[in-house]
RNA sequence: GGCGCUAUAGCCAAGUGGUAAGGCACGAGUCUGCAAAACUCUGAUCCCCGGUUCAAAUCCGGGUGGCGCCUCCA
């Protein structure tokens, strides 16, 4: 079956053809781990891990590389942005190598939680300051710099064009620069390629320029072609990458080899909280110990990305957060009962439901679409083994693991003796009794459920 | 000042020319001693104005609103 994605460089939806027609290619942009992530980072991954299953689900093989960014890339004093990773150092009182380690470990920590398939090599930056190094060689002897006294910049007018993601103009830019720039660039969209480290700073590295630091935008370029070499097929990123970042990715790459690195540009819209951007200020900056703190685990979470097209902004609301929680009950219940049942369905009505959800993931990962028809084989009225076996098929793309059962929490030995004495009530028809100690196992957080079976606690 | 995205039921959202997917909430019902859970049923003509067309949420023009980016924040 084809499949196709929309292509940020051209601007459409594009029949994904692979160089190699078994292995594909990818680099995602990976988080800076100066803090936790937030649940709008997190979209970035989910989205991400959803690109892979979709591939493999197709047939495909993958070879996936994703940087984690443990350096600062301040570019210079004069510069007025912050040192993220400085900043938390020292907001820690740790060096900047610890809080990287740290929030690193944290980091793959939620993506596991968040089910998310590790991509085949995690690359970090600090790790290949040489390769860097030598790619920045290459641009210069390529002609595409000039230097400043602490300072090598790209030079973007040695382009045949700049601004090919984004449809920038340098010229326009001029016009409505609202920002100071860096008097010693040619060009207003020039950028810093290698950096003369300040005598205080930390995270630096001998090179043949003296003590110094990479640019921004140096680690991603060069860490793709390490792993994946000069060309190859999807580069993926958050939106907001689109301007600066993959702009100035693509012309370090036609610097240092004339090609732009990848055919196909992924990216992936923010989450909105509320309508409107997260932000410490507004108090409304989550992470998933907040949402775990609010009962949600966190692949309530993943379900509720499937809400919308990564495309979109989505928007966070506990209202929405919750209606993913009761979907994601309530679909594994219905696999539960698909897989105990003993009807029997013809293969033809099997393979209809695989095609119409094969065909929604593949055109550009239609996740919303693909869930509809996740809920058509759930609320299928014939219970048959073969639909528990084509869900868990989805689940590969899913990865909301409909097959587990939710851990049971550990009940306290209080509320046990509660649900005992209840549970005597009920045998004496003693109804007052028994909704006065439901209520009093309720105001101790727990939700009574009978049923047949007998009676079930639950953690409000 | 520039660039881009977006406006669909209470909420999250599919749908890009032929009379509105799906999930949640609300309401009704089945079940239950009563609840809860589960299951069933139920809701919108698509921001406004104008145009193109036999036909528009879907195309075009003009408004209005929301959001993002232009400093390394996914």
């Amino acid at each position: 079956m084809k499949l196709h994605f929309f292509n940020t460089l051209t601007r459409e939806k594009e029949e994904f053809i692979p160089i190699d027609s078994k292995e594909v290619r990818i680099y995602s942009c990976g988080p800076t781990v100066y803090y936790f992530a937030h649940i709008g980072n997190l979209r970035a991954y989910l989205f991400m891990d959803n690109l892979r299953r979709v591939l493999e689900y197709n047939g495909y093989k993958l070879k996936h590389v994703m940087n984690i960014t443990d350096v600062g890339h301040l570019v210079s004093d004069a510069d007025e942005g912050e040192d993220k990773m400085l900043k938390a150092a020292k907001r820690e009182n740790k060096d900047p190598f610890q809080i990287a380690e740290f929030y690193m470990n944290a980091f793959l920590k939620d993506i596991d939680k968040l089910n998310i398939q590790r991509p085949e090599i995690i690359a970090r930056a600090t790790e290949h300051i040489d390769i860097m190094e030598e790619y920045v060689k290459k641009i210069i002897e390529n002609g595409y710099t000039y230097q400043s006294e602490d300072t090598i910049y790209f030079d973007t007018s040695k382009l045949d064009k700049y601004g090919v993601l984004s449809n920038r103009n340098i010229e326009e830019q001029k016009a409505g620069a609202r920002v100071e720039f860096d008097e010693n660039k040619k060009n207003i969209s020039d950028f810093a390629l290698w950096i003369k480290a300040p005598e205080n700073h930390i995270m630096k590295w001998d090179s043949f320029f003296g003590k110094c630091y990479p640019g921004w935008h140096l680690e991603c370029s060069a860490m793709g072609y390490k792993y994946l070499g000069d060309h190859f097929d999807i580069h993926t990123g958050g939106i907001d990458h689109i301007p600066i970042h993959h702009e100035n990715e693509i012309a370090q790459s036609k610097g240092f080899s004339g090609k732009i690195p990848a055919n196909y540009w992924m990216h992936v819209d923010f989450l909105t909280v509320d309508g409107g951007k997260m932000s410490k200020s507004l108090n409304n900056l989550y992470t998933l110990s907040d949402l775990k703190e609010k009962g949600y685990d966190p692949l309530v979470y993943r379900m509720f990305n499937f809400g919308s097209n990564y495309r979109n902004k989505i928007n966070f609301t506990w209202e929405a957060m919750n209606a993913a929680k009761v979907a994601l009950a309530r679909l594994k219940e219905g696999y539960k009962k698909h897989n105990e049942g003993i009807e029997d369905v013809e293969d033809s009505i099997i393979n209809e439901y695989e095609e119409k959800f094969h065909e929604a993931i593949n055109d550009d990962l239609n996740m919303p679409v693909a869930m509809s028809v996740v809920w058509d084989v759930i609320k299928n009225p014939i219970k048959s083994k073969k639909f528990a076996k084509l869900l868990l098929k989805f689940d590969t793309v899913l990865g909301l693991e409909i097959d587990k059962e939710n851990e049971k929490e550990e009940i306290p030995d209080e509320i046990k003796e509660l649900l005992e004495k209840r549970k005597v009530a009920r045998e004496n028809k003693d109804w007052n009794l028994s909704d006065t100690l439901r209520d009093e196992i309720k105001e101790k957080g727990y939700i009574v459920k009978d049923s047949k079976d007998g009676m079930q606690v639950e953690k409000l």
